[in-house]
DNA sequence: CCTTGACATAAAGTTAGGTTTAGGTATTAC
DNA sequence: GTAATACCTAAACCTAACTTTATGTCAAGG
């Protein structure tokens, strides 16, 4: 069993966070003694989930409706299954446009690299846009496409 | 030269969004024709950019800081390269804290399958932490590391 | 016994990044 | 000539997810 501080240290979250997602109904039947929270394995564990949802995308109020399932048994097993498999979808997405940043960032610093060692725009200018190094025109055309 | 409506349907953003990112000075030396603006190839570069810079993590304000520097020539180019280095490496951190994620909504999946399947979470309650299946142990400890 | 520190609540405040509203101009279609 | 579109501005509004503030309780240490 954990108090808030402690729960606010392990997890690096503050005190306000941990009481704001308590009062949004993120831990129902959570345990008190005279008023104050005790966190225990299952308040943790709720936690981890938590940051994962948050993580991909859901809001609150629908990690609140998956934290109701989680105490009504096994028949809403398929709801819980069909959210996380919805989610895994669209951090899966996510995953395809941060790698299509990435590959532009990358390019953008291959581009002042050679911008600065040239003084100026000029030969960049002539190689764009299909005419790059074959490395970076992949990293071009995967962040352009 | 395109229109804003035009603009706003090539990279399916609102009118008022890209209004709001003129205001802003997104577009610093944008032309217009009798109060109407007129977006050039140079503002449509910019938007990749503010998409890209955006997903990375960066706010506005930061934003009209880079798209100042390009209009200054020559003398801010280690500014922006620097500007893509550090913006590169958070989404490269961003990256490892998502395939965290993944890994905890796989595992996830896994598990309700098997609950649907056993019925209830006896079995799996056995297993965890530590005595899962080889790819589903790979998965949990990453997503719990 | 009184101060310090950790806990509690309710309610107001904050922030970024837009979006909506209200009112106006300018061009084209019939 | 009037109706529909597409553009314009300034300013008010919105939302989620916290955070801060004001106030209070309670237990332990000096």
């Amino acid at each position: 069993m954990y108090t808030i501080g402690q729960v606010s240290e392990m997890f690096n979250l503050p005190i306000s966070t941990l009481r704001y997602y308590d009062k949004e109904g993120l831990f129902p039947g959570m345990e008190r003694q005279s008023g104050i929270r005790k966190f225990s394995e299952r308040e943790l564990e709720a936690l981890r989930v938590i940051e994962c949802l948050k993580k991909s995308g859901l809001e609150i109020k629908d990690i609140k409706q998956f934290m109701a399932w989680c105490g009504e048994g096994a028949s809403t097993y398929p709801n819980r299954k069909e959210l996380f498999k919805n989610r895994k979808a669209i951090v899966e997405a996510e995953m395809v446009k941060l790698q299509k940043t990435l590959d532009m960032l990358k390019f953008k610093c291959w581009y002042y690299k050679t911008a600065i060692y040239d003084g100026n725009e000029e030969r960049l200018n002539e190689m764009l846009p299909d005419k790059l190094p074959t490395e970076i025109q992949v990293l071009y055309d995967n962040a352009h496409s």
